[in-house]
RNA sequence: GCGGGUGUAGCUUAGUGGUAAAGCUCCAGCCUUCCAAGCUGGCUAUGAGGGUUCGAUUCCCUUCACCCGCUCCA
């Protein structure tokens, strides 16, 4: 079919060098520390950039807390919101699996480029023609077959009695054991280096001393302060399972490789909801959430043809989604992994891991009482649909980045009304004969109602074009005729399409646009 | 973290071992009855640090940031 060849065709041309350049010019995005140069994985936002975070973090908060959804009872369900401390007490990421997950080192082939977590690899001890010991590392997965032809491949007699040691303890206990170790993917001995550590949390220390007993970290995710929170909030607030609670809030990973703009940075910011439900019912509300989410991301204007759902791999899933029923992820089409997608929101079953982790670490009791069966005692299993608040910012200004050649800014920002950073300006044609006026009042009208800009300066085309660039949906200009009967034009942002109203009846113009 | 590439104004580009140039944007003013028009004026740059040199934006080293590929993304 002609139209959708030609919308994937302005698809393609969208390049992330021009979103970035735009962000920037435009004071959405800016680098942290942009007159130091800069500093890794580190993003500010800028005037028009926390407006837009800020839209969408307060329509998530709407959509889940103030007005959250109709359940399948036909009822609204029940969820309520917490905002937590971003440091909490180290014993808490301990109990989560972080801390023991996030340190694992890392092993680096110079020949291959390959890199290897050290605790999953094992070693093979060969003797060579000088009776002298050399190793050959594998997988730990590797089956005998796999190893039987890689040593065919190495030109090595396979011997079936072979001693074959964790890598981990051969490192330790064998000297010079890196000089003599063939990688699992290299040629040749010696070509890998000694484990690193990556400790993917940010470290700090709680007081005035540095020391080990005052090591904290910041909050690699904002679900832990949900389960650390939910017996407080059980005792607090009279909600019956199911129910949900709910937290905005900044992240923090130390990634080794921060890369695509504010796709993956070191700082970042999580909505997530933390759905408390019957393990028999875990099922019933993940498709549930993942309906719900779904249908979340396209009312705010991203498009089918850049949505994708996603099931984990097996091997792929989180310690804590293993046992259950895995996790499905909302992708969306960024024009970096074009034509593939990258991660949006992820719909985790996470089991009864977390609460039954953090009531074996801390002694206090995680079940639940259900009131109508006070015998009937459980640890509640949890759905927990956890979006990425930066990633959305950075897919609604990918999907609104819309390159248009026969306009005069050659490309606009086609955000839906109810993200746009700024809903309206108002522009007088000229800035002499009472048009600046007329328009100051229309502007003190709107003002306290919507975000709208006033703009008198410079000709009218360049104020459409900067408004475009920003995404104004909707431009009021002010001309003649409105000194003598008082209506204005409206000037689309997509079709550049005029129609005229009454001054009076734009406020409710606009208030019927941002429902839409 | 590895390999490759790139860093000159807000953007796009020029240029040179010896005063860093232009277009667009932006700002101010004039003009202007609807899409970056025109005129006048203005602000703003060699990513950072070090070395060689009488003199470095240019050559060398280090570092930082960004891009691409790998790796990583619990």
């Amino acid at each position: 079919m002609q139209p959708a060849k030609a919308e994937t065709s302005q698809t393609a041309t969208k390049d992330m060098k021009d979103i970035v350049a735009l962000c920037k010019r435009r004071g959405f995005v800016f680098p942290a520390s942009d007159i130091y140069g800069g500093i890794n994985g580190f993003w500010d936002y800028g005037p028009l950039g926390v407006e837009l975070k800020n839209n969408l973090r307060d329509l998530w908060w709407r959509r889940m807390v103030t007005c959250p959804p109709i359940g399948p009872d036909g009822h609204p369900v029940q969820i309520v919101g917490v905002d937590s401390a971003i440091i909490q007490n180290p014993k808490a990421w301990v109990a989560s699996g972080h801390v023991g997950g996030f340190s694992d080192p890392m092993v680096d082939c110079r020949e291959t480029k390959l890199r290897y977590r050290e605790d999953k690899l094992k070693a093979m001890t060969v003797v060579d023609k000088k009776g002298d010991n050399f190793y050959i590392a594998f997988d730990e997965d590797a089956d005998q077959e796999i190893i039987q032809k890689r040593l065919k491949k190495l030109g090595i007699a396979y011997e079936a009695n072979a001693p074959m040691g964790a890598f981990e303890k051969m490192y330790k206990d064998v000297p010079n054991f890196l000089e003599k170790v063939i990688g699992p993917d290299a040629s040749k001995v010696g070509t890998l280096t000694p484990p690193k550590q990556f400790n993917l949390m940010f470290q700090t220390y709680v007081g005035a001393t540095a020391d080990e007993d005052s090591k904290a970290y910041l909050r690699p995710e904002t679900a832990q302060g949900i389960f650390l929170n939910y017996k407080n909030v059980l005792d607090s607030s009279r909600v019956k399972i199911p129910f949900g609670i709910a937290q905005i809030g900044k992240a923090f990973r130390n990634e080794v490789n921060p890369r695509n703009f504010i796709f993956r940075s070191r700082e970042f910011e999580q909505m997530e909801l933390e759905w408390f439900c019957h393990k028999d019912d875990a099922a019933k509300w993940q498709k549930f959430w993942f309906e719900e989410r779904k249908k979340f991301w396209k009312d705010l204007g991203l498009s089918d043809e850049n949505l994708q759902m996603r099931n984990h791999d097996s091997d792929e899933l989180s310690h804590y989604a293993k046992a259950g029923l895995g996790t499905a992820d909302i992708e969306y089409k960024f024009p970096f992994t074009a034509p593939g997608f990258g991660e949006l929101e992820g719909i985790a079953h996470r089991c009864d891991f977390d609460l039954t982790q953090h009531q074996q670490h801390s002694g206090e009791k995680m079940e639940y009482i259900d009131p109508d069966d006070p015998k009937n005692r459980y640890i509640p299993h949890v759905i927990e649909p956890a979006a990425g608040l930066t990633r959305g910012v950075l897919a609604l200004l990918c999907e609104a980045f819309t390159p248009d050649p026969n306009r005069p800014s050659g490309v606009y920002l086609n955000f839906h009304p109810k993200i746009a950073p700024k809903k309206a300006a108002i522009l007088p044609l000229m800035a002499k004969d009472g048009h600046p006026e007329k328009a100051e009042k229309l502007y003190m009208e709107l003002r306290e109602e919507f975000p709208v800009d006033l703009d008198i300066k410079q000709n009218i085309g360049k104020r459409y074009a900067r408004q475009d660039e920003i995404g104004t949906p909707f431009c009021f200009t002010i001309d003649n005729d409105t000194m003598n009967d008082d209506t204005v034009t409206v000037r689309e942002r997509n079709t550049m399409a005029q129609e005229r109203i009454s001054m009076s009846k734009v406020a409710e113009y606009l208030r019927t646009k941002m429902k839409v």
